[in-house]
DNA sequence: CGGGGCTCCTGTGCGC
DNA sequence: TGCGCACAGGAGCCCC
């Protein structure tokens, strides 16, 4: 599902294929998903292509701001005017484009369509003034980013302040911004912490390991360009590769690439969690 | 503030 | 081979 590296790959793309292109017009076809009657909104040049957290925004000449949130199966999926630069999409692109899974279609100049398909619907898309954008409801309560503002010493303030289960701490938007379930269990596997520990009984040690591990996984993941697990592609509609590298999410059962003992998988707050029950303690 | 449970949705993958 | 159903999950929301 879509975390940091995947939306940063998203972002890298937008930029390229958006950035000083004019949106002509806007087709919503299925509109939970999308601020309807605002779509107008987004007509014109778009300026820039921003993520924050999980989300992406799109920012117009106009002054508005489009805000994305993929969740797990929204895709964005750019296709250029040039037949000949088209690669075939990936089989993750259900539907294909345009589909009945295609919920928004964004018409630009010189013949670029930019499409948003969510098969689940999960996803959203808002509208907001740019010098808004901080006061958004998602973004005003999301926490300091690994790889941005996240340092070591915020970082210890933030872990030691609660009892929770440090993989829940790990995924509260509100605390630390942009990491998800994937990445989660793969620092937490790095750091050799048990994903149920209780936040404020890590070690020094073992915060400083945590922080460096979640730099590290997040790092590995934007270099593979993102984790296509279940429905992820980048805006050319290809698929990620840091799936291949997994270290211990999604494998139950496999031997541990540590130590050897079997990897389990539990429950925790409904989310799959994988962990090896010999080397996080 | 925390945590449990429910909700949204539909493709996938299981059991029979 | 096919049917039916439980399951997956980010984040909001309600409730205790």
């Amino acid at each position: 599902m879509p975390e940091l590296p995947e939306v940063e790959n998203i972002r890298l793309q937008l930029e390229k294929y958006l950035v000083n292109h004019v949106v002509k017009n806007i087709d919503v076809r299925w509109g939970k998903s999308f601020a309807r009657g605002k779509e107008k909104l987004f007509e014109g040049r778009i300026i820039k292509v921003r993520r924050f957290g999980k989300v992406l925004s799109m920012d117009f000449a106009n002054g508005h701001s489009a805000l994305i949130h993929v969740k797990m199966t929204g895709q964005l999926i750019y296709q250029g005017p040039n037949k000949k630069d088209k690669k075939p999409l990936s089989k993750k692109v259900v539907g294909g484009v345009p589909g009945k899974h295609t919920h928004v279609i964004f018409q630009l100049d010189r013949g670029g369509i930019l499409y948003f398909n969510d098969y689940r619907k999960f996803g959203w898309i808002d509208v907001v003034r740019s010098e808004n954008i901080a006061k958004h409801k998602f973004i005003k309560k999301l926490g300091p980013e690994p790889l941005g503002k996240l340092n070591i010493r915020l970082f210890e303030k933030i872990v030691s302040s609660t009892s929770r289960q440090i993989k829940l701490l790990l995924m509260d938007q509100s605390k630390i911004g942009g990491v998800g379930n994937i990445y989660a269990n793969d620092a937490l596997w790095l750091a050799k912490i048990n994903p149920k520990k209780p936040a404020d009984k890590l070690s020094v040690k073992e915060i400083e390991r945590l922080f460096v591990s979640i730099e590290k996984v997040l790092k590995e993941g934007l270099k593979r360009g993102g984790a296509s697990e279940l429905a992820f592609v980048t805006p050319d509609g290809q698929d990620g590769k840091y799936q291949k590298y997994f270290l211990v999410y999604g494998r139950e059962g496999d031997t541990c690439q540590r130590c050897k003992a079997k990897i389990k998988k539990l429950k925790i707050s409904g989310r799959g969690t994988y962990y090896c029950p010999n080397c996080q303690k």
